[in-house]
DNA sequence: TTACAATATTTGTATGTACAAATGTATAAA
DNA sequence: TTTATACATTTGTACATACAAATATTGTAA
């Protein structure tokens, strides 16, 4: 649907607002998506981001300000989202031995398992996200919002 | 810079995940700069947002309904949301005269001055936050993510 | 006309987020 | 060594959001 028909009242906007909106308004729609894979896990979306993080860092820790940096959703408690994958032991956290004020942050055997889990669910669900697309449109699409972060 | 940079564990990520993230990675970007234009105003985003599409109705009434599928962020609590746009005198809402279960909200004339000052204020943002792209390529970016959505 | 289902909105409750202030640790200067 | 400053994380508080349940109104069928 184009965006002039799903947001009605953009018609009478300029080409840089009716994009800047039409990037919000698909963010929402995928997340939508994304959320209904992770529900059943009682997993939200930021958590499952730190997740994957934790897992890309390879047996390597990352401290708070590290999965801050790397968020998609730079929101200021990671404090506290971290604490809700530590309650489910999906991470675990201990004191930085040469550095006692940084918090070394891991993902558990457990927190790995889930993401195997999720991984093949989660591919199956982005690759109907963005099915109306060709491989060329994508890699396109992908540079354009590249390009326009730059 | 590329969304491998700029989230460094999606090196490894094929080309539909990628592009997924990337999607909801700019999304923030670019809602960061959008309410640093709001923020000195004390109006949010999904404020900002009904706002806007009160506006867009000409004079006719708007109802939570409406409202609810036109919003960007479908956040089910429209209601309380209407209530601070209210309290702000942004917005007002009388019973709908013919079905009562209904509620008419529309944008007041302090609203309308809110959205006429914040107008340039914004396509100034917006242009800022484009401004990496010409205007086939915002084109072609629209057409893109219309046609993910489609 | 009464009873029942459908619609539209509101409220309750739990959880999540934003931002400022507080805590604890490390580094550097006097 | 003491003091000051910067850094990393945590906590407090207010506000926002999600979802379910409650309320009120309308339309419809017995």
């Amino acid at each position: 649907m184009k965006i002039e028909d799903a947001i009605k009242s953009i018609h009478s906007m300029g080409l840089t607002t009716k994009t800047v909106i039409n990037i919000m308004y698909s963010s929402r729609v995928v997340e939508e998506q994304v959320q209904t894979v992770l529900k059943p896990f009682e997993l939200s979306l930021p958590q499952y981001n730190v997740l994957r993080i934790l897992r890309g860092q390879r047996g390597n820790p990352a401290n708070l300000s590290t999965l801050q940096e790397r968020m998609i959703d730079k929101s200021s408690n990671t404090t506290r989202l971290v604490d809700k994958l530590l309650k489910k032991g999906w991470a675990k956290r201990q004191i930085c031995p040469s550095n006692r004020r940084k918090i070394e942050i891991f993902i558990t055997d457990q927190g790995l398992n889930l993401l195997t889990t999720l991984d093949p669910l989660m591919e199956q669900n982005n690759k109907s996200v963005v099915s109306t697309l060709s491989e060329t449109e994508l890699e396109t699409l992908n540079n354009l919002l590249d390009k326009l972060r730059s």
